[in-house]
DNA sequence: AAAACGTGGAG
DNA sequence: TCTCCAAGTTT
């Protein structure tokens, strides 16, 4: 689309104007904001991806603390990773970090690549990220193009494009290397994400107040809760879950998962997906029916023979991005010494080691397990 | 291009 | 309860 551009003028004025209040009452106190050497300011952009800035502040700290070194942290076990991870979510994050820092240290010799276009070949660094990193780190005069520089511009511009579109990174990023400030790109891209965790949310904000209120275009003539412009996600799916909790005197049976999809390679006790487990989606299977068929499971996969019994008659839910589960909490005691076909047997504490996805934590909750 | 990938908070 | 949002990347 089309849009107004500033004039060369309007834009050192809009600099001027942004770094200013930036200077003066940006959150210069934030923690990765202290040092911006790039390991840090990577760490902490990883994070921030599509997670708020209060819930990262105590995580950047332990992690910094854990793993101060790109070395410490291409060295370290994945289950290190996941546990200083835990309860941040979007696992595959840290994962992809860890690959990062061993192409840090192998390819690049332990010096960090300075351009955008470098960065970008590292696991788990996008666009944004890369601008991110290259802007603060080392002034690449780059647009990082986030959640709040899509709000930002779109109503700085009235640029009606829909931003959930792949394509339309292209055109913001494109007007963002125009109007960056070439002196000083980090703390300019850093200026446009405080306005829009400020003055300019996507609810609630506060155009009336805002320092660059005299740039906003759609503040101007009224048009503002027009943008950003955003086509509407998909509803989660409901998927129902049977968790099968097995105690074998003071152990419980403990199973990894996959390596692909939801919660790879953590350990829970056995999760059966129960619209797979059963075959024909027209029957509805009562609980007693479906009772009996996941101790065919234990006995067929674990080797285990027991009776279960339904915990709650009311499943635990827990909401995902996509999925919506319902878990149905299945529990038995038994008294064993008879070989495990698949999973082990760990007692609490040791269990407990492991990173703990939130589902597991609502599971032993409902068992009334801590 | 569209879907997958976690969690917590706000209204 | 439900919807949308929060410093995105990968496949």
């Amino acid at each position: 689309m089309m849009i107004d551009m500033w004039s060369d003028e309007k834009i050192h004025e809009f600099r001027e104007t942004l770094l200013s209040w930036y200077d003066a009452d940006g959150r210069a106190t934030l923690p990765w904001r202290q040092d911006t050497s790039p390991y840090r300011v990577w760490v902490s952009e990883i994070m921030l991806q599509q997670t708020q800035v209060n819930t990262v502040i105590p995580y950047f700290e332990r992690f910094m603390t854990r793993f101060p070194t790109v070395q410490s942290l291409a060295e370290a076990p994945e289950a290190d990773l996941l546990k200083v991870w835990e309860g941040l979510g979007y696992y595959s994050r840290v994962r992809n970090m860890q690959k990062a820092a061993q192409q840090v240290v192998g390819d690049f010799q332990g010096e960090w690549p300075k351009t955008m276009k470098e960065l970008q070949t590292l696991k788990g660094i996008g666009p944004y990220t890369a601008a991110a990193i290259a802007s603060i780190a080392f002034k690449e005069p780059v647009a990082a193009i986030d959640g709040n520089a899509f709000r930002v511009f779109s109503r700085l511009f009235k640029i009606d494009s829909d931003i959930a579109q792949p394509a339309t990174r292209k055109e913001f990023f494109e007007l963002g290397n125009k109007i960056i400030d070439p002196v000083r790109p980090g703390d300019f891209n850093q200026a446009i994400m405080d306005l829009g965790s400020s003055f300019m949310t996507a609810k609630n904000y506060d155009s009336e107040n805002s320092p660059v209120k005299a740039f906003n275009a759609a503040y101007l003539d009224g048009t503002e809760s027009y943008y950003p412009v955003k086509s509407k996600a998909k509803k989660a799916k409901r998927v129902n879950y049977a968790a099968i909790l097995v105690q074998n005197d003071d152990d419980y049976l403990w199973e990894k998962r996959p390596e692909d999809g939801m919660l790879a390679n953590f350990w829970t006790v056995p999760l059966v997906n129960i619209d797979e487990f059963i075959d024909d989606a027209d029957v509805q299977w009562t609980d007693d029916e479906i009772k009996i068929a996941l101790e065919g499971y234990l006995l067929k996969n674990y080797g285990i023979s027991a009776s279960l019994s339904m915990v709650e008659i009311k499943p635990i839910t827990h909401v995902y991005t996509h999925q919506k589960w319902y878990v149905s909490v299945f529990s038995a005691v038994i008294s064993s010494d008879t070989p495990l076909k698949q999973g082990n047997w760990r007692d609490f504490e040791t269990l407990m080691q492991d990173p703990q996805p939130k589902i597991q934590e609502k599971i032993w909750k409902a068992m009334q397990i801590k």
